[in-house]
DNA sequence: ATCGGTTCCGTACCATGGTACGGAGTCAAG
DNA sequence: CTTGACTCCGTACCATGGTACGGAACCGAT
């Protein structure tokens, strides 16, 4: 899996190619050097798996809830090894996921309420303005 | 709590003026008629209770996930009794919203022994890139 | 009657996270 | 050594959910 071309590296993520690019322009990822490995090959950028880990890495960190900026960060932290704010990080993203998760399980309970609501009998209120009412 | 200007129909939802404008430009909240109650009374709309609980179902909603356009299309079945596609929309995002439960859950897992890997020790890997590595 | 605070309304702008476009260059296969 | 696919790069555009601005009208209190 080493030293794709973008097209490749893109799908090896699972993003498009104009993702990956704004990602570069984000500063999120590198944006590899064209003479890197062969004498002859210029001007096409060439991606590995270190290259791989990070768009993983910025992938996950989406699904966790994170900014690209505060990801951004976190890639910064990653170089410069520092701890104490990685961790700081990682708390209060933490805490804001616990208030996420919470506020996403109460409304799946009105949600189901609603939905058995509607369900019952053929007509009838159904109330919908009403299924979040607390 | 009737007979609200639109200040005080903003702060009885809790968001700001421009917000309810705006839900009216999507057609999520109906425009008050000014001509409604007095005669004289002309040119400054006024909010009801009625209001205030689309407001308040428009706020809920987003909170369970709903965009916008959802929410519209809620506001409209509410209005037509239309039992069956209610149940079935509040029955999809229902899906949704375990299936997000569900990754918000594995990435606070995640975050959790990042945390800890930062915690532990003055100095050493603490491994960012690695955090969500499954 | 006039003053300060709202309201009204249109239009413009903002952040976030991309997606699309177009022309030039490059690369690998035939 | 041409053809077709891909890359490069800049710039423009997109959807979502608002937020800001500015002039005119209005409303309640003094």
């Amino acid at each position: 899996m080493n030293d794709m071309t973008i097209g490749q590296f893109a799908q090896a993520g699972g993003v498009g190619v104009e993702t990956i690019r704004y990602y570069q322009r984000r500063g999120l990822l590198e944006v590899p050097d064209t003479t890197s490995h062969a004498a002859h090959t210029k001007a096409v950028r060439r991606y590995n798996a270190g290259d791989l880990k990070a768009l993983n890495f910025i992938r996950s960190a989406q699904r966790a809830g994170f900014t690209l900026s505060q990801i951004e960060e976190l890639l910064e932290l990653d170089a410069s090894q520092d701890r104490r704010r990685a961790q700081e990080i990682a708390l209060e993203r933490l805490a804001a996921l616990d208030a996420e998760i919470s506020a996403l399980q109460e409304a799946r309970l009105s949600l189901v309420k609603l939905s058995n609501a509607c369900a019952e009998g053929p007509s009838g209120p159904c109330p919908i303005l009403s299924a979040f009412d607390h």
